[in-house]
DNA sequence: AAATACCCCAACCGCCGCATA
DNA sequence: CTATGCGGCGGTTGGGGTATT
């Protein structure tokens, strides 16, 4: 009673975290026909997923042009001026950063950044930082390519901080080279 | 050696805007 | 002009792994 996370092959729809085959559907169904209406892509390709989900998949994982990982000091330093910027408008910092998703930058920015600031700058009288939710989406909006006055706690402080490096013993899962070096 | 707490990443959900019928 | 569908975005959650006690 573990491994069958439905078993029922009349599902509908799949959730949950996606196996090596699905994926190599998906870069297989892909590599033939190219990204297209992903409802109908992930019907086509045999997929039981929704098009969404394929979509995620591919944009933040399966594409071959996507780096994982290790965030160098100059994309930190970069993702954070973006961010003094914009807010969080993850995915226009995203075009930015060649081969990033906007879901690895905003989970980096949550998990890394966001803390370090916290850690960094205990103010509890002020309202402080992390104008993550609520702010954020409401003051810099506005335009592409127009510089918001935006002033996050940490501005004017733009430095990168060392980041552990994580280490790739993927022992138990595949990686996308894997499936990527695959005939 | 075992248990607990913490951290990070992948994936899902809901909302919004745009395009097409 | 209105309704419907799709894609995209941001926020949030759950699971797995690692570190610490």
């Amino acid at each position: 009673m573990d491994k069958k996370p439905c078993n029922s092959e009349d599902a509908e729809v799949r959730k949950g975290p996606w196996t090596m085959e699905e994926d190599l559907i998906l870069i297989n169904y892909i590599a033939n026909h190219g990204e297209g209406v992903w409802n109908s892509l992930a019907r086509s390709a045999g997929l039981k997923r929704t098009g969404k989900s394929c979509r995620l998949r591919w944009l933040n994982y399966l594409r071959p042009d996507v780096r994982r990982g290790n965030i160098t000091p100059e994309e930190q330093l970069l993702i954070m001026e973006l961010h003094a910027r914009w807010g969080n408008r993850w995915s226009k910092i995203a075009k930015h950063l060649p081969g990033r998703t906007d879901n690895e930058i905003k989970n980096f920015w949550r998990t890394r950044i966001q803390k370090h600031i916290k850690q960094a700058e205990p103010l509890p009288g002020q309202c402080s930082e992390l104008n993550d939710n609520a702010s954020s989406s409401q003051m810099c909006d506005a335009g592409d390519g127009v510089d918001q006055p935006y002033s996050p706690t940490y501005s004017g402080n733009l430095e990168p901080f060392p980041l552990p490096l994580p280490n790739e013993s993927d022992d138990n899962f595949w990686s996308v080279e894997d499936l990527w070096t695959l005939p």
